[in-house]
DNA sequence: ATCAAGATTACCT
DNA sequence: GGTAATCTTGATA
């Protein structure tokens, strides 16, 4: 992908295949590219959640393989989608090796390229205002709906040409905010959560 | 077969 | 601040 004359390379497997707290923090300000009919949706990661399958007990793949959480198990590299509250689907990049269960949620991004096309997808018109643009993908089933990802897109292969996250500057560590994770019940008290300070398109402070 | 919970969001007071 | 919307999933019988 393109993006101010730059060339922007695509993130290998290897990246993936690591602790998932890592990959969590070096994902923050890299660019998620959605491409549908050669159209690239992109975005810049603001937001992300660490989920760790053996002792995080508000990690889908903490009671063990089942028919769900199943994608979480492969080797890191794939999106682990899954809907929940009847309503909202929820994207993840599945990291480390074989069988751990470890993903990280994708919580916000920045839009960025094809604003217009996200705000087709979301709000159902292409010219939206300031406010709206904030509330685009500021949250993890919002960015699903504007990238327009669900069930068909669960276990995507990153390396691939549908959906995968390009290499970009990386964030100064004292841009990065650590804190507990949103919407959780169990193991709340993990500080799983990054966030870039004080970027606009964030959920929540 | 039935049931409760859910990694959320939008809208209300 | 509170809560309705909406339905799949995994557990239990």
């Amino acid at each position: 992908m393109i993006k101010k004359n730059i060339l922007l390379n695509k993130l290998p497997k290897s990246f993936y295949i690591r602790n998932e707290l890592t990959v969590a923090r070096e994902l923050l300000g890299k660019i998620f590219v959605r491409k549908i009919n050669g159209v690239e949706l992109t975005g810049k990661i603001v937001e992300i959640e660490a989920y760790n399958g053996q002792m995080d007990e508000a990690s889908h793949a903490y009671i063990g393989k089942t028919e769900r959480n199943k994608v979480m198990f492969l080797p890191g590299g794939l999106l682990y989608v899954y809907f929940t509250y009847g309503m909202y689907f929820c994207s993840n990049v599945v990291t480390g090796k074989e069988n751990k269960g470890n993903a990280v949620l994708l919580r916000a991004i920045e839009p960025l390229d094809n604003i217009e096309l996200m705000a087709k997808n979301r709000f159902g018109k292409t010219k939206i205002s300031e406010k709206e643009k904030r509330n685009l993908t500021s949250g993890p089933g919002k960015l699903c709906i504007a990238m327009n990802i669900a069930r068909e897109q669960n276990g995507t292969d990153l390396t691939g040409n549908e959906i995968f996250i390009c290499d970009n500057d990386s964030v100064k560590e004292s841009d990065i905010v650590t804190s507990k994770r949103i919407g959780i019940k169990k193991s709340v008290d993990l500080p799983w959560r990054f966030y870039i300070k004080d970027n606009p398109y964030i959920s929540k402070k």
